[in-house]
DNA sequence: AATATAGGTGAGTAAAAGCTCACCGTCAAT
DNA sequence: ATTGACGGTGAGCTTTTACTCACCTATATT
């Protein structure tokens, strides 16, 4: 059981490191609860330790990270933020400034490849059968090789469509999925992307 | 300009914040760096402070987030687990244990209502012509009032669906984007779980 | 040849910090 | 009535820490 005092103080030390970065020593939290005597904060200490809250050395501003602090760290460094681009140069994506538009902060945990990636908004109906809508998102990998059957990001005559990658027999096209449309034959200006992982449509 | 020296510092005690959640001493750098008096460390400190690469306070591990750190911590901050629930008991989409399985990690960002929101893997085909495939994850939120024509997800006889929303005249009911699927009139068995917001295909 | 910069040494100082000990009061459970 | 946990006081101790000063050594630049 842990009693309001030392509830308190284990507050006041998890807003003190989020804010500041380290512990606050023993006299700043005397001053700030108000009490006269080191002792009086030393025992919620040594209670919070024996607890299992934290754990502390004798060192100044010894009190190592709490577990809710320590989370949140973790919790970040997989934390991926992925470039979502408004025009991709002819070059091939690029990250420079003028080009993105926004990011997405997504854990690391539900992309395959994190490196590498990046995000563009889907313009046209030509994959429409494929369920992906004008407006919807992709979420394409520079890194990866394409395979057939793979859906990609192609620059075709300067400009970035969506669509399926087919390569039979030696030869590469490009596939819509809308009968409307018809298969885009491989030629010196085709020029792949990125593979195409994740699509999403935010309403 | 920030030299050799300065930066192995600087990432020393980015990496030792991340570590331990308090900044080194200076003796502990010494040690680190293997140099024998600490105005050697102290000098590197000073030469980076007035770079305006850190900044510190004469207290003991007085040295401030750096801001690489900070921008970790904010970006947990507004971090969102999402949980995707395998199963939805009738009452309404729970959070205990047994139904969520697995987390979508997300910037808060990137969803407009972050509280009371849920994932759910997508089967059947009725929606297949708004695109949204069998396998898809939809994002709903349980919390949101569903408004003619919106997406959401329906508890109808026991069984989830995904369908489209319908408010006219009075009436109620569910339609699917499935030209095979016929529409589902409201009787006292359909519950709405809640309005999808997003949608999330992985290949 | 002179000078500035980056880096290091070594001795020493004053402040800050953690900790201990002895003691007091309150309040609930035994 | 007594015990024990919780909270607090006050004085005093030792160690740690940051910092200063004087001085040394390369290595470039002027």
């Amino acid at each position: 059981m842990i009693t309001e005092k030392q509830e308190a103080v284990l507050k006041y030390i998890e807003s003190y490191q989020l804010g500041y970065g380290k512990s606050p020593t023993i006299r700043e939290m005397r001053e700030h609860f108000g009490v006269k005597s080191d002792n009086s904060i030393l025992k919620h200490l040594k209670a919070l330790e024996t607890k299992g809250y934290l754990s502390k050395d004798d060192t100044p501003r010894g009190i190592a990270l709490l577990n809710s602090v320590k989370e949140k760290l973790n919790a970040a460094n997989n934390l991926i933020k992925i470039p979502v681009l408004g025009t991709i140069p002819a070059g091939g994506p690029s990250l420079a400034e003028e080009h993105v538009i926004d990011y997405f902060e997504v854990g690391s945990d539900m992309l395959k490849k994190p490196q590498g990636s990046f995000a563009l908004r889907v313009t046209g109906l030509s994959m429409i059968n494929a369920g992906i809508l004008e407006g919807d998102f992709v979420i394409a990998n520079r890194e990866m090789r394409a395979k057939d059957g793979d859906i990609v990001i192609a620059l075709i005559d300067g400009e970035n469509t969506v669509k399926r990658y087919r390569c039979k027999e030696g030869k590469i096209w490009l596939q819509a999925e809308n009968p409307e449309y018809s298969d885009i034959h491989a030629n010196e200006y085709l020029q792949i992307q990125g593979v195409v992982t994740t699509v999403i449509r935010m309403y």
